[in-house]
DNA sequence: AACCAGAGCAACCGCCCCAAA
DNA sequence: GTTTGGGGCGGTTGCTCTGGT
């Protein structure tokens, strides 16, 4: 079965941008992590809010009234009312939005209508190479913190890219040791083969969260690059050039360490170019709208960590990932090597 | 032509964080 | 210090479409 994609913007958007709806960089690391079952002191207590107990269970009260809004797939009139409100009234208060715009459905319903397909900004299309090997790498380093991927992936949700990810690349992963059993032996250097060394007694510890879900990857890059095994699986398919060089090696090692960092360090080292990969907060700032469409007309982003439109690990950018490696280890009491 | 399986993706759900009251 | 409301996030669902049989 061939791949699906639509390309068509879904709904002519005459608008500019309104205030800003990214969120930029998440503030904690431990959402999303608990289960439905699990049931903390304060909810036995019956306190949190918008719970309530049944059979011993906590149950969430629904975000908003259910009653009498719709659900499902969004009519282009639907959008029209939402794009036209939004446009003259921007957002203050997305709860309070529908009920002002006149629609039938739930500001969190809004919201993500918005945000993950009437923005402006946003970018449709199929993926190219470069943002798919972003998206990889990125995921190395953040795990599923699609937020912090899509912030660095301009146009694009976090929405999008996680059905990309689930779709696309992690089933390339997965064929990548396959890939790399059948290449011959690696060769490494000395301080390739430390690195990797390192790498894997890091993390074995590290929280799974904070690391990529796929084992396989891991134990793949124990031999080979990122770089390398991208486009290895992705394109020749061959067994061609496994030799890890030191500066590979060394991306590999500031990859795992970083993904080791606690959440502040990392926030300040990727968000040292954030906000100009954010939409202009204020609607004075915004370009026409011939010129909403950042993603497609930039050319290229503006930001002090790894350059995007070239190879995240790119000899360019081998400098702020020393760098990285350089402030982590000062921060970490990591083995000397 | 009809059916089926799988892929793609928009949308929903439930949880957590944070700021304000 | 506690409660509450709003916003945001990641996981998951289910509909639609496509290609194979």
């Amino acid at each position: 079965m061939g791949p699906r994609r639509i390309n068509s913007q879904p709904f002519p958007v005459p608008l500019s941008i309104p205030a800003s709806t990214n969120s930029g960089f998440p503030s904690d690391s431990t959402r999303g992590q608990r289960g439905i079952e699990e049931v903390t002191d304060q909810e036995k207590e019956g306190t949190h809010k918008g719970t309530f107990l049944i059979q011993t269970k906590m149950v969430r009260a629904p975000c908003c009234e259910k009653m009498g809004l719709k659900k499902g797939p969004w009519t282009p009139e639907e959008d029209q009312i939402l794009v036209t409100y939004i446009q003259r009234y921007g957002h203050g208060n997305w709860r309070a939005l529908p009920k002002q715009a006149g629609l039938l459905r739930c500001g969190k319903s809004c919201r993500l209508r918005w945000t993950n397909y009437l923005r402006p900004d946003i970018k449709r299309g199929n993926f190219s190479r470069e943002e798919e090997e972003t998206i990889i790498n990125l995921h190395e380093l953040l795990g599923n913190r699609w937020s912090a991927i899509a912030a660095r992936l301009p146009g694009r949700t976090d929405n999008e890219i996680k059905n990309v990810w689930h779709t696309h690349l992690k089933k390339r992963l997965k064929q990548i040791p396959a890939a790399a059993s059948e290449a011959k032996a690696p060769r490494r250097t000395e301080i390739g083969v430390e690195f990797c060394e390192v790498r894997r007694e890091t993390s074995a510890d590290f929280p799974t969260t904070h690391r990529s879900s796929d084992n396989s990857r891991d134990q793949y890059y124990g031999a080979v690059s990122p770089q390398q095994s991208f486009s290895d699986a992705s394109f020749s398919g061959t067994d061609s050039a496994s030799t890890v060089t030191a500066e590979n090696s060394c991306s590999v090692l500031a990859e795992n360490i970083a993904a080791e960092l606690d959440e502040s360090l990392w926030s300040e080292a990727l968000s040292a170019g954030e906000d100009k990969t954010q939409a202009p907060s204020t609607s004075s700032e915004l370009p026409e709208y011939d010129h909403q469409f950042p993603a497609y007309s930039a050319g290229s982003l503006q930001v002090q960590g790894p350059s995007y439109e070239h190879d995240l690990y790119s000899d360019e950018n081998m400098d702020f990932w020393y760098n990285l490696l350089v402030q982590s280890s000062e921060l970490m009491e990591l083995p000397e090597f």
